[in-house]
This record gives structure tokens, C-alpha cells and sequence, in this order.
DNA sequence: TCCGCCCGCCGAATTTGATTCGGCGCAACT
DNA sequence: AGTTGCGCCGAATCAAATTCGGCGGGCGGA
């Protein structure tokens, strides 16, 4: 993991797609260097894979919310069924399973808020492991586009 | 937006990398029709681009944590300065700028507790406009790997 | 210091995929 | 039933991915 893989990492990062050929001009290397280390990168586990990003409104989900929930009892295997059951939802788009009060942060997409209300009532207040859950409407979410190394920080 | 055209999203959100031809493949269509339904779901801004996908760990990032915080006066100067200058910081992965009792949730990453704690002290005790924090460990992150149509919600 | 080995980079050759474009068929409207 | 338009298809061309043999620099041993 030198300064190239980095610079690799940050550029597929920012465009997953781009060209061998491409990514190998900008950095100053072979196309063949440059796919043998990309492979490598992929064969490590760093690169996990390529997504294409979508938007949320093109696909009619204009609203987003954080659900901040409550489940008991915290045994493993709640937990475990909870996070998997809700991963798969359609209107859900990740789980962050956390300490501190609220035990998950659900991020939900839904079409408008009547839909948001309707899932709600549909897929939380009915299951019994959940004791609580406040609800926050997302106005904005922005990502970082380069996720590159940390700063030395001593 | 038809279904064949969601097909092709939720392919390219499982594999942004996979070849036009293999894709083509998968919904029984021929390359050059793919392609062309492709592009247009890109000029579309339905695909907003593709990203790698990097493993936090790999990249020495075992840490990783939820920022509720609170942000005074909210003006929207002092909103959007937070969110642009915050989501930059290496270490933030996403804000999300929320309704609510916390102003944002900013989702960071550190190589372990200590660089976590530096990097609070750093970025957010110092700041003005920065009221109050909580900050909460992230245990688990899942995300839904397809985020498909949504069901027909009557 | 010199020699030899190893690892990683390079570039040409080959294979595979992307892209273009002319034509066909279906469906809708007249 | 004729006509028009749109979307799909497939062959031809162009570009990229992939493979692989060879070169060179750095390192360890003599």
C-alpha cells in the first residue's frame, strides 16, 4: 500500500469507471502496471467492488429519513435477525448498528412522506422487539467524493 | 424508466464494472441496446457515476463513529459552510443535515479511539458555531446491496 | 565492492469489449 | 390499410483489457 496504490484507490473512488488506459496516463505508469496493481488492490480486499450510484429522486424516493430505534432484548440473535430483516427492505438503505441510547440508525428512503408514514406504521411499530423509535426527516446528505489516506496526525 | 431499465440499475448497484456485453447478456438484450439504455440512464442523471468501494480496515480505519451535533445560529450561511468544510475533513465519510434535535449527523472514521478523540478535539471543540456533540461508536455498517423499485405501497 | 537474484515495471501482441450505424419490425395514429 | 416514429438488433470498426517475455534497479550474499 505505497503512495500509487493510494493514488489508485483515490481515482477509482472518485470515478470506478474509468479506463485502464486512462487511469495509467494519469498516473504515469504502464496500462499493464497500472491493472496489476488494481487487481492486486481488488485480490487484497481493498477495493471491494464498484457500485454505480443512483439518484434517490431519478428513482422517486424524495424523501430520506435516519430512524433512530430501540430494540429489546439486546441479545445476539435479535440483533442479528433485526439487521438483516431491515437491511433488505426495499426502502432502506443502510443500518448502522451503534453504542449509546438508540441501538440502530436506520436510513430509509421513501417516496413522499405519506409513504415514509405508511412503512413506518407497516414494518416498525409492528415488530415486537422494538420498544422505541424517533424519526428524522434528511434535508441534505452529502458525501466525501475521496476517501484517501488519513493525515499523519500525531 | 421501465423494468428493463431497472434491471440495469440494480445490476450496475451490484457490479458498477461489469462489461456492457455481459450485462446485455443477463436481461436477454443485445449489446448495443444496452448500452444505449445504459448512457441514457447516465444523461438521465438516474446513474450519477460509478465509485469504487474501499474496505475501511484495509485502509487503517477500524474506527468508525456517528457525530450528532449541534450547529447555532442556523442561518444558512453557517449551514452550508459547516457541511462543506466538514464533509472535506479526511475523516468524514458523510453528513447528513437533518431535522430534528441534532442539527447533523456526521459519519467518521480513525485509524483507532485515539486518533478518533484527536480528531474531535481538533475539528470540533475548536469550532464557533459548534454547540453541542455526541458522539457514538459504530459497531456495524450494512447496506442494502440492491436498492430496487420500490413495492407498489398502495 | 562485486555478483547474482528477485521483484516490479514495461511494451508489443492478442483477445475481448465498446461503439457506431444502417435496417427491420411493431405499435400508434390517421 | 397506410404511414410514421421509436426502439431493438447485429455486423463492422475502433479501443481497451489482458497476457507474457524481457529489462533494470535494489538488495543480500560472497
Amino acid at each position: 500500500m505505497d503512495e500509487l496504490d493510494s493514488a489508485i484507490v483515490r481515482e477509482l473512488q472518485a470515478d470506478g469507471r474509468q479506463s485502464n488506459r486512462a487511469l495509467a496516463g494519469k498516473l504515469g505508469i504502464a496500462p499493464s502496471t497500472c491493472l496489476e496493481r488494481t487487481r492486486l488492490l481488488q485480490r487484497r480486499g481493498i477495493i471491494q467492488g464498484y457500485r454505480a450510484e443512483v439518484s434517490f429522486k431519478a428513482l422517486n424516493r424524495s424523501v430520506q429519513a435516519m430512524v433512530f430505534t430501540q430494540v429489546r432484548p439486546l441479545r445476539r440473535d435479535v440483533v442479528t435477525a433485526f439487521e438483516q430483516s431491515v437491511t433488505r427492505l426495499p426502502e432502506v438503505v443502510s443500518v448502522y448498528t451503534m453504542a449509546g441510547s438508540d441501538d440502530f440508525l436506520v436510513h430509509v428512503t421513501a417516496q413522499d412522506i405519506d409513504h415514509l408514514h405508511a412503512f413506518l406504521l407497516d414494518q416498525f411499530t409492528n415488530r415486537r422487539e422494538i420498544i422505541a423509535f424517533r424519526t428524522s426527516i434528511i434535508y441534505q446528505h452529502l458525501t466525501n467524493p475521496v476517501l484517501g489516506p488519513l493525515p499523519p496526525a500525531e
